[in-house]
Order: structure tokens, then C-alpha cells, then sequence
DNA sequence: AAGCGTTCCAACCGCAGGCGC
DNA sequence: CGCGCCTGCGGTTGGAACGCT
């Protein structure tokens, strides 16, 4: 079903994603958000690409996320969309909570594209559809149908990316959010990693730190951020190993 | 039980758009 | 304006799972 991991020229892993991996991913966003897909996989400790990373987290890994289980409603909407704005399914997702593009391009292929194809032999289709239409009418009905965010419902164009966050504002929403403070499972927000430079170079230099050979300099300024981030007054995000320890594991086996 | 074909979906790839410099 | 970087999108593929003979 999946590709089976291997490494490619760049060390770079690819194929499927193990659940170590996953737990590396998820605990990092959830932590500190998507601030950089590029950036994000040395720090969270992944030897992955950013892009594999995001598609990772977008398609798999955000809480919101629901696989399967396709309501008749659902695939009504799909195929009405479909029929308006044909194979746009990032559009077509954004109606469909939780739904993402690329799993409703598979269900699309594999269920739904015979099913339009012989109801537009026979109509069947376009009677589904205006029984749909009937409960969410009219233009702009793709929006309306767009059922209200769940409390904790993350979306793409959320603030859960810190990267227009400044630290204060972060820590607000974190904490109003209620979404990382419950992840700490040992104490408050204090226990979000922040340690000085001269931590930060120590577990570098003992090698616990990225598999990448980064130089101190060239990457913290004198705060102990890379210069890219102490610029915007975003804390930088660290990385996985010195983030989480035991409790990460508990949280883990909590989840 | 074994071999073969099909289904299905996670993941990859290439491209385009937006943005900053 | 051109360039490079980053992100997001849509098409395609790899291969495990499943079904059939």
C-alpha cells in the first residue's frame, strides 16, 4: 500500500513513514507550528525533505483529519463539485471539513469517477445532487456548507504557524488555545524548551543535536536563534531531542 | 495453496504562483 | 524586471491488500 522507506542520494529518507516518524512530526507542529516546511525537518529531527514533511502533516497527521468512512452526503458534494469545478481539489476539499485534496482526489478515482460516469449515462446523479442542493441552495452554497470548525479544528490558513506570531502572541494563543497546554502532560508552559545558547551549543557539540553538521555561528545569534528568526521576534523552535523526553514518549502512548 | 490480476491510497514529482530582495 | 525561495496544487506511481481462478 505504501513505498517502502529507503534514502536517497542526499540522505534524505523517503517512502513510508514510520510511526516514530509520525510522533517526531506531529509533536513538533502541534509545539510549534509549521514555521518553515523547509527548516522544520532538521529541527523536529527528521531526516526527511520539508515537502514530505508538509505533505505528511496536511494529508495524515492534522487532528482534523478524517480517512474513510465517505458519507452518501459527502460523496454527493464531491461529485456536485466536481461537476462545477472539476479536478480542483484543494476548492473542491475546502467544502468537505476534515477532508483533505489529495484524499478526495483518490476517493474521486477510485469510487466516485465510475459512479459519475454511469449516472450521467442514466441521471441518477443530478437527482442526488438536487437533494443536496435543496439543503444548501443557491450561490455560494460550496461556503455554506462549510460546517462550523470543530472547537480545536485546525485550518491550513490558521494561526497555528508562529510565523506571524511574535513569542508573546504565540504564547497567548497557545495557551488561550488550550491546544499545547495540554500536551504538558509534566507541567505549565515553562516547559516549552527554551534553553540558552551555550545549552544549545553543548548538545551540539556532544552530538546529540542535528545529524547535520551546523556551525554555532553561522546559525545562533547571540539570543541563541538563528538570525532568520530572532529578526521577526519568533522563538526559535528546537530541536525534537532536547523538546522531548520522557513525557513526549508518555503523551505518545497516551495518544 | 499458489499464482495472477485488480484495487486503492500514501507518497512522490514537477510545475506554477506568491513573495521578498 | 529578474531571480531565488517557499508553498501549494494536481497528476502520477509504487506496492500492499485483496479477490479471483
Amino acid at each position: 500500500m505504501v513505498r517502502a522507506p529507503f534514502y536517497d542520494k542526499n540522505g534524505m529518507k523517503k517512502g513510508a513513514w514510520s510511526p516514530q516518524e509520525d510522533h517526531k512530526l506531529r509533536s513538533y507542529i502541534q509545539r510549534f507550528g509549521h514555521w518553515n516546511w523547509r527548516e522544520l525537518p532538521k529541527f523536529a529531527g527528521l531526516k526527511r525533505d520539508g515537502k514530505s514533511c508538509r505533505l505528511r502533516w496536511m494529508n495524515y497527521l492534522r487532528p482534523e483529519v478524517k480517512h474513510g468512512n465517505y458519507t452518501e452526503e459527502e460523496d454527493a458534494l464531491i461529485m456536485k463539485l466536481h461537476e462545477e469545478f472539476g479536478n480542483r481539489w484543494s476548492t473542491i476539499a475546502a467544502s468537505l471539513p476534515g477532508r483533505t485534496d489529495n484524499e478526495i482526489k483518490n476517493h474521486w478515482h477510485t469510487h466516485l469517477k465510475k459512479r459519475a460516469k454511469r449516472t450521467s449515462d442514466g441521471k441518477e446523479y443530478s437527482s442526488t445532487t438536487s437533494q443536496s442542493e435543496a439543503t444548501h441552495s443557491s450561490e455560494g452554497e460550496a461556503e455554506s456548507v462549510l460546517i462550523d470548525n470543530p472547537p480545536n479544528m485546525i485550518l491550513e490558513s490558521s494561526p497555528l504557524s508562529p510565523t506571524t506570531k511574535s513569542t508573546t502572541e504565540l504564547s497567548s494563543f497557545i495557551s488561550d488555545s488550550g491546544y499545547i497546554s495540554s500536551l504538558n502532560v509534566s507541567g505549565g508552559m515553562e516547559d516549552i524548551c527554551l534553553p540558552s545558547s551555550s545549552e544549545i551549543y553543548e548538545a551540539q557539540s556532544s552530538g546529540d543535536f542535528w545529524s547535520e553538521p551546523f556551525v554555532v555561528e553561522n546559525i545562533y545569534n547571540q539570543d541563541g536563534y538563528p538570525p532568520f528568526l530572532a529578526r521577526g521576534g519568533l522563538v526559535l523552535p528546537l530541536p525534537y531531542e532536547m523538546c522531548y523526553g520522557d513525557s513526549a514518549d508518555l503523551l505518545y502512548q497516551l495518544m
